[in-house]
DNA sequence: ATGTCC
């Protein structure tokens, strides 16, 4: 039997000891654990041969570019002056949160900025900010929950289905569901997603596979959650088929899992470790969308995003098949995630970290609180908030604080006024603990109109 | 957000 692969097997075998090759060798021994040191020093001879053939490679593609082309591994300074920016409802935004916007807009690969007015303070940048970069991607501006999304469906039958069915639709809402850590869909479900090359391709999605087959069509913690409302379009809808009126409608809020917070953990790390800043600001390491890592992460992230849509699909598949019923337009959108867009004529990678896309026309869902509404919005494709808008009402209380302040009383009786039937749900969650999202609607009234109204009925939550 | 340490 071998020994454990080292470093020092690599420099016998004539590998230059460098920075680039020490990581390449890291990720070599957690993903070939299972192989002989021989074979994996084999298969490492020939990278050394010829590396510019394994460039790219899921295994041996780092230790390719370490050899061609190692990334520069320097400390960055930061710029002198913000590149610029607009905060939308500066008022109601806490400091914590701007200062974390103005440590990023200093960023030497930042181009331009913006606060949504439901922003408040998270690691890297804050949640409800969004950031343009050159050619770089920053894990903690895309956030530990990778994809995490919005889905709406529009049941083909009335709001008034709901009336006297709660016990009903609650039980669809149990049997249909899976809330916390653990809990799974009871029945498996295949779906595309899982067969898709980058989960064989990439060493890191095949390790993740197995799991993310088990946590398909499963909600999570947190502030996520499934409920039934009803769906008030304010004027007919060509573009959805639908015409203006109310319907019965599926509300899901959630990410992708274990799956994207493994990926953002493995990418977040290797950003730190090669791209070095001052303290303040170590969590916005980037990685270089010319590098290995960069490009990994960035087929990686697409995977998770691809991957947290499918969960809401099945999601919503399950739910319609029990209530017998159809859908008739399904709206949805990230608010996690980067992507290629223009500013200003260049290309560059637009992080919404909490923050819903708002080009103009694309439409999407900012949800309220479990006792107040949640809007179907169509973007204005304001240049100022990078075609953004806010992802929900943004939280009033912090979760420490609603501990110490609200009871579980307190909370049952603002739903019950409000007619909501929860199930699960915690103290963090408690409608007081979020904003007046009417008010953060009106400050965004330069970056979405509104088309439609949720009004939530029966909610589904963790715990 | 997440079997809450790469």
């Amino acid at each position: 039997m071998g020994s454990k692969l080292s470093g020092k097997d690599l420099i016998k075998l004539g590998f230059p000891q460098t920075n680039a090759i020490n990581i390449a060798l890291g990720q070599i021994a957690r993903y070939r654990k299972r192989d002989k040191k021989e074979r994996i020093l084999m298969e490492a001879k020939e990278v050394l041969v010829h590396p510019e053939q394994f460039m790219g490679h899921g295994t041996w593609g780092k230790l390719a570019e370490g050899l061609i082309k190692p990334v520069e591994v320097r400390m960055q300074q930061l710029l002198a002056q913000r590149v610029p920016f607009t905060i939308f409802g500066e008022n109601e935004i806490d400091e914590q949160a701007k200062r974390q916007l103005y440590d990023a807009l200093k960023l030497p690969i930042a181009v331009q900025g913006a606060l949504m007015p439901d922003a408040h303070a998270g690691y890297g940048l804050p949640i409800g900010g969004v950031l343009a970069t050159n050619n770089a991607v920053i894990p903690y501006a895309v956030g530990v929950d990778i994809g995490c999304r919005m889905s709406l469906s529009v049941f083909d039958l009335p709001a008034s289905f709901m009336k006297g069915k709660d016990f009903q639709l609650r039980n669809i809402l149990k049997e249909h569901t899976a809330f916390g850590p653990y809990e799974v869909q009871k029945t498996k479900a295949e779906h595309a997603v899982l067969d898709d090359p980058r989960f064989r391709d990439l060493p890191l999605l095949k390790s993740l596979r197995a799991k993310a087959y088990k946590q398909l069509g499963s909600s999570g913690s947190g502030n996520h959650f499934v409920e039934f409302g009803s769906v008030q379009l304010l004027a007919d809808r060509p573009d959805l088929q639908l015409g203006k009126g109310e319907y019965l409608a599926l509300l899901s809020h959630s990410g992708s899992r274990g799956l994207g917070a493994q990926v953002a953990k493995h990418y977040s790390y290797l950003a730190q470790k090669q791209c070095p800043l001052p303290k303040q600001v170590q969590q916005l390491a980037w990685l270089d969308l010319d590098t290995h890592d960069g490009q990994e992460y960035w087929l990686a992230m697409n995977l998770v995003a691809d991957y947290a849509k499918a969960c809401h699909d099945d999601i919503h598949r399950r739910i319609a098949k029990a209530l017998g019923t159809r859908v008739l337009a399904n709206i949805e959108n990230h608010h996690n995630l980067a992507w290629k867009e223009l500013v200003s004529g260049e290309e560059c990678i637009v992080h919404r970290k909490g923050a819903t896309p708002a080009s103009a026309g694309t439409l999407g869902i900012i949800p309220g609180s479990m006792a107040s509404p949640g809007f179907l919005v169509e973007g204005k494709g304001n240049p100022l908030s990078l075609q953004s808008a806010s992802h929900g009402a943004g939280r009033l209380m912090s979760r420490g604080a609603c501990k110490e302040k609200l009871s579980r009383a307190a909370m049952s009786n603002s739903l019950q006024e409000a007619g909501i039937t929860l199930i699960g749900g915690t103290l963090d969650e408690a409608p007081m603990a979020y904003k007046d999202i009417h008010k953060v609607m009106q400050l965004q009234e330069e970056l979405v109109s509104v088309i439609g109204v949720f009004s939530p009925k029966i909610v589904r939550m963790d715990k």
